[in-house]
This record gives C-alpha cells, structure tokens and sequence, in this order.
DNA sequence: ACCTGAACACCGTTCAAGT
DNA sequence: ACCTGAACACCGTTCAAGT
C-alpha cells in the first residue's frame, strides 16, 4: 500500500493510543507500515513535526460547531465540551496536543468559533481575547488533569513513593504538614471529571456573563 | 566532588534550562558532574525518576504561603500567583513539572495551603475541593500557554507553515474561514502574560465569591 | 519522485567487576 | 556502599545508491 503522510500521521496516532508515546519511533512506526525507516522522510521531515502533525490531526478531528440558535452561554459550553472530547478520544494523544500545537489552521478554528460567538453575546474585540485565553487555559488544565498528568489533587492515599522531601517514610504525607489533604482524602480521591469540568466551565461563564452589562474596558 | 540525589537533580534542572528537555540524557548529566553515566544509577533508579524529582524539586522552590490576615481572595491570588512563579523562574522545566508531577509531597503543598484558605472562607469540603481543581486546570493551562506550549491564540501572521489541512499555501489562514481570528490578529498577537493571567483568575475569583452564601461580608 | 540499507553518533539500562 | 567500562538493544538522521 502506498505510503502517504496521511498513513504516517495515522500510525502514529494508533502506536500512541496503544503504546504511549516513548513507543513511537521512526523505525516503529515504518515497522508499523511496512516500508523502512528513511521511506517516512519522504513524506515528513522529521519525528518531531511528525508529532505536531499528530497534533493537528487530533484537533482537526474535532468538531467545534456549536447550534447558532442557542444562547452564547450554551454555545460556549459546547464548544469547551467539544474541546474536552479529546481526552475521551485520544487520551495519550492529549499531551502531545497540549505540548505541541503551534498555530495551525486545525488549532484555530476552535478560536474562531469562541471569537464569534463572543463576538455575538456583544464582547468587544479585547474582551473577547481575553475571555478566550482564560477558557482556553482552563480547558487545557483540565484534559491534563484528566488524563492523568498535572500536578496533584488525585488520591494522597495512592501516592507513589516521592522520596523527595520529607514525607514519611512509607510515602504518606506528614499529618501535620496536611491537615487539610488529609482530612479531604475522600473528596480529593473521587474520581468524577464530568462534574468537575462542568464545575469549572460554569464558573467561567457565569463570570463572563457578569462582565456584559457594563463592558470592559471598551475593545470594539 | 561527591555524587548526590541533591546534586544530579540540580544539575538535571539547569541543563533543561540552559538547553531544553531534549538535549538531557543520563550520559550527558553524568559528564556535567564528571562522573561516569552508570554513577547515576546509585542515587537515581531510572531516568523517567529523575525527571520526576526534577519536577518535585522545582514544584518545592515555591513559596506558597500567603498573608494570613488578608481576605480570602487576596491569599487565593497570592497562591496562584506563587504557582505561576514556575514559569518565570523555570521556563523550560515548566513542561516536565506540569507532564509529570505525580502526588509528591512537594506537589501537595499548594493544594493544602489553598483549601485552608477556602476553609476559613467559609467553603464545605466539596466546594474547596471542585474550586481548588478549578484553579489549578486554570493555572496549569496558563503556565503552558505563558511557556508557550499550549495552543493557537499566538499571533496569526506568525504561523508555522502547517501544511496540514487547507491552509492557503503561504501558511496564511484562509480569510473566509477565519474572519474574526483575522479582525483580531493585533489582539491576538499582543502578549501580555501579566494581564492575560489575573483578568482569568479575576474572573474565577469573581466567581467563586458569588458561590458562598449572602451572609459573610469576606475576610475570613 | 520515491524508496532503501548501511553508517554515524547517539540513547537507557544490565551486568560483572572493581574499590 | 559506591563507582565504572563494556556491552546490548535500541534511537534519529545523513548519505549514496537504487528504481
């Protein structure tokens, strides 16, 4: 079968979800499809850009539509929600997405669509910036937490064995140090991403919708 | 010189800060300290463990204490601002601490210090716990996008050259399909990490305060 | 234009041997 | 207990050679 990026990208993507993605190498991937190693430079200059455009084959894949009928508020949701589908889809994708993504086309629609629908709910151009980095970064944080990655607020229960630091020796945390984590242990250890994602996003857009009567410093 | 934990994660640290994550391998850490690549493996099992105590070791250079008298909203800020320090102090390690970081002790601190914050404000155990989550999705995302990692929402006109997708050829976004993203290109390719961060973390703050009940004025 | 094997300069880690 | 060189099974990428 004929080798294309396409191909490439897709066994790239596939070796990721199966493997991790210190599995991936050239030699692997060429394994993967059948040809050598150096028949991929013809279709990709390197191992890293062949990352970003995993990347940008993951995004590309999303859709970020959202109904243009709905209310600003349910639009942004959805968008964010969309936006979150890549944890579910590709989890081990996710952090190569997150860490790579430069700016292309596939990572700027989603920008596109949030621009307008703020755009829409009467947001001037500077707001409506702001507002979608802030999204933008909360959304970001979250697939991390999700899938496994960012820092803390999993289970101190099943904490794996720092060394670092003076935890107690059998890899609890000092009492002392930690009241607070300690006595949350059951909370911190509840696994439920769904509602904390909606908790999130519903702050944000409460809090943007807070900022509407009055407009920020001006931007149209 | 004798050959420490303490001295091979420091010297791990500087050399991802002085040439990146890639260029560190355990033969070239191990040339850093004049020792042989194998010495390592005495105080460090692998070097996956390395990268995680670099990650904790950088995570526990952070002051995150705050003013015990001020309002609760101003020891939020104060400890958000604290974890946004990584990205100043560490830019280049900044990824490994937000892609690694397991539940270290180091990595816990923060997290204690702001549910006692949410607790004096008066938050149950549930709330403190969805609210600090909500903060560090927040401040994670933030720390990538300042490192310049996360996605899109750089200036347009400084495009890669993707390929991928129907980009028009020169690497420009097609106008007809990114309108807004086009209209905003100086908002989007102004950088102000400053501003950019505390109009996000305004808006949670701002949000969160609407959550506790009417009664308490603030404080704590 | 596309594919390829050999080769180069690297990797992380195991092992047996040293002190 | 700590250090070490040699060795193994890998890497990404250059190059010259093929079709």
């Amino acid at each position: 079968m004929q080798l294309t990026r396409e191909r490439i990208v897709g066994a790239a993507i596939e070796l990721i979800e199966r493997e991790g993605v210190d599995a991936v190498s050239m030699r692997r991937i060429a394994a993967e499809l059948g040809s050598g190693a150096m028949s991929l430079y013809n279709h990709v200059p390197s191992k890293s850009a062949l990352l970003d455009a995993v990347a940008e084959q993951v995004m590309s894949g999303i859709d970020f539509r959202s109904e243009p009928g709905a209310s600003w508020q349910d639009q942004v949701r959805t968008q964010a929600r969309a936006f979150r589908q890549i944890a579910r889809a590709y989890p081990r994708c996710t952090l190569v997405v997150v860490s790579r993504h430069r700016t292309s086309a596939a990572g700027m629609r989603p920008i596109e669509h949030a621009l307008a629908t703020l755009h829409g709910a009467g947001f001037g151009g500077t707001s409506a910036v702001r507002i979608v980095r802030a999204f933008v970064a909360y959304i970001v944080g979250s697939l991390l937490r999700e899938v496994g990655v960012s820092p803390s607020l999993a289970d101190p229960q099943e904490q794996g064995g720092g060394e670092g630091e003076r935890a107690g020796a059998d890899g609890r945390l000092p009492p002392d140090e930690f009241p607070q984590v300690l006595s949350l242990s059951a909370e911190l250890a509840a696994k439920d991403p769904d509602a904390d994602f909606e908790f999130g996003l519903d702050l944000l857009v409460q809090a943007i919708g807070a900022l509407l009567p009055a407009g920020r410093p001006s931007g149209h």
